[in-house]
DNA sequence: GGATGGAATTAACAAAAGATAAGAAAGCAG
DNA sequence: CTGCTTTCTTATCTTTTGTTAATTCCATCC
């Protein structure tokens, strides 16, 4: 990787901190930005027709998270994305982004490698556990997955993410935990 | 869209078509291509320890697959890809792919929008129906967003997709046609 | 330390889904 | 057209999940 493609890269970027509690995206942005979460937790979650918070994803230290509705479908956001814990991220709109791997091939490289590849890998895997696992199954595959989420979310916005409600969870945690 | 660009997409391009029952991409393979469908449709499926087939996807026309696991994540593909209509398709290896659309600005843009964009459209709004809403609005949903492959495929891959079993489905089917 | 509020567990009931099997319907091959 | 195979539907029963609410647990604030 050459210095001139990191240099271009910082350039562009810009850090920022975030309070517990603070927004990265709010509902209805379009804004298209991709942050990198360099230190922190932060949560994507919408408000659904009976009031309740429904979490849609968890993101931990190093990985990336976009408006994801501004780039996929140009629409204002669903989401509301909320720092969980103190949150340290990598901010670049996503033209800049665009711009910057079109013309230097080692940002491309790099791009797909560790940014592209790691948020599809996820998504992948998602569907995959809904389609291929039983929920009991899919809660234990997230704890191996993702071990450094589990303490640190409460356990009902994990349960949103693996699409059932937080008592479902607890009787699952208690099965599994009768059975061993 | 200059000519040259499309030019050195179609010498790495080759065509090919597949009888029913024959594979795109057998179980255990680990190549890497891409396949663009032209005309009729595919569906990847794996076989589960009760050695029941459960479909995983259903490619029309103008959708591009891949080997996903092979891509992703360096292992074999866990899935079949199998016409299940006489189907044509034009392929390109990943790397080749990878290649041009590096070079070529026109090409890299292109695979953008069209290719990897709709892919992951599809993946996310996947996770987002799983989450958001319950099997009977997941079927309602499946059934407006991709009628040209609701009355070519039998429901039982549709339930498969759906991450419920086919006797669910059809209990779905009833309750909604009942409602109305 | 005691009070407060949110989260997790548990309970009770209703609704839905899974499993299995049998019957009806539809598709396919000869 | 006929017979055969597969798919779809329906039924029964079991298991799981959703819903609502009560209770327990736990962290935080004063």
């Amino acid at each position: 990787m050459k210095i001139r493609s990191l240099l271009s890269l910082f350039r562009s970027v810009r850090i920022k901190k975030f309070d517990k509690g603070e927004l990265l995206i709010n509902q209805g942005s379009t804004e298209k930005e991709v942050f990198f979460i360099r230190k922190g937790l932060v949560r994507s979650y919408y408000t659904n027709k009976k009031l309740e918070d429904i979490t849609f994803q968890l993101y931990p230290e190093y990985n990336a998270l976009v408006n994801i509705h501004a780039l996929l479908f140009d629409e204002p956001s669903k989401f509301i994305y909320e720092a969980y814990e103190p949150t340290k991220a990598y901010i670049i709109s996503y033209e800049a982004l665009m711009e910057l791997t079109s013309k230097n091939s080692d940002l491309l490289e790099m791009n797909r490698r560790f940014i592209g590849r790691k948020a599809l890998k996820q998504v992948f895997q998602r569907v995959e556990s809904f389609v291929c696992q039983s929920p009991e199954e899919r809660y234990e595959k997230y704890v191996r997955d993702y071990p450094n989420i589990i303490n640190r979310a409460p356990d009902k916005y994990i349960a949103n993410v693996l699409g059932i409600t937080p008592v479902s969870l607890s009787r699952i945690r208690n099965r599994i935990s009768t059975k061993k």
